[in-house]
DNA sequence: GCCCAGGAGTGCA
DNA sequence: TGCACTCATGGG
């Protein structure tokens, strides 16, 4: 077991976990169990530093983008003098954007779809509660995020049960899918290149792409449009545009190579009610 | 009963 | 291409 410590100034554990990008974490002890493909992590704050502790040190630094300056990425908010996005980065400095396993963003968001997050956690810990191999740390026991292999051979009956409700032939048929080609391909498209290749996929519209190239390929000139966004778009931008493909287009020619990060400020700060 | 949730597939003009 | 309609499910 190793220990990891950074700033709690741009690392506030909370804001990182309740931001909308991960669906797999729970209170533990003084902080929050956080779990990654079959990984596990420990992760809490006493005000002045956060600590991870986990058994894979490399892969949880690199999971919370520890390499990045987020203090740049702040100061950058700000620089915009937006009210909405200014308060958010001030007062959720420490939200940064995680480093997600591929396949199990893809499956995750296209999950979220129409749905809400307390709910959409729910389904992926039935899922992983049935497919998941089980695991143990810190002596409590979780199960990983289940496989390629185990999601295709569920059946479409598995994910119904799973509380999936209408998502369910689209995880079947994307699993069946990945499993037969895998997504290897993928890595060395561009993020408008990775984009158009993720919306081929059943159920992955732009929105859930974006998600997916977001959180799992560290695209972050990406910028989702959900519900809370076309909300904000209109009260806080005074914007009139209702197609959220150009909705999409507008942040991004505005947040150019940082969208992605902005786009998280402005989600959790609505949700917050900053 | 309605509306909403990190929307997307389908059919039809 | 644009646009209405539909798709489970649970909470407020």
């Amino acid at each position: 077991m190793i220990k990891i410590d950074y700033d709690a100034k741009y690392f506030n554990p909370l804001h990182t976990l309740d931001c909308g990008q991960i669906f797999r974490f729970e209170p533990f002890k003084e902080g929050f169990l956080v779990f990654s493909g079959d990984r596990a992590c420990y992760v809490y704050s006493d005000g002045k530093k956060t600590f991870v502790q986990c058994e894979d040190g490399d892969y949880f630094y690199n999971f919370f983008d520890l390499a990045r300056d987020y203090a740049g990425i702040v100061e950058k908010a700000k620089s915009y003098n937006l009210p909405l996005l200014s308060k958010s980065a001030e007062s959720c400095s420490g939200l940064r954007l995680l480093n997600q396993q591929k396949e199990e963003m893809i499956y995750s968001f296209i999950i979220s779809q129409n749905n809400n997050i307390p709910r959409i956690k729910g389904i992926i810990s039935r899922i992983c509660g049935g497919l998941g191999e089980k695991r143990e740390f810190m002596g409590v026991e979780y199960s990983a995020f289940p496989t390629t292999r185990a999601l295709a051979a569920a059946g479409a009956e598995f994910f119904k049960n799973a509380g999936c409700g209408y998502r369910d032939k689209f995880l079947d048929e994307t699993a069946k899918r990945i499993q037969g080609e895998g997504i290897e391909y993928l890595e060395k498209l561009n993020t408008c290149e990775l984009k158009r290749a993720l919306m081929g996929y059943k159920g992955v519209g732009a929105k859930v792409a974006d998600c997916i190239a977001l959180f799992g390929f560290a695209k972050r000139d990406s910028f989702p449009v959900d519900t809370w966004i076309e909300k904000i778009y209109r009260e806080d931008f005074g914007g009139t545009l209702t197609d959220r493909n150009k909705i999409c287009d507008y942040f991004l020619g505005l947040f150019g190579e940082n969208s992605g990060y902005m786009q998280q400020y402005l989600f959790y700060g609505k949700r917050l009610n900053l």
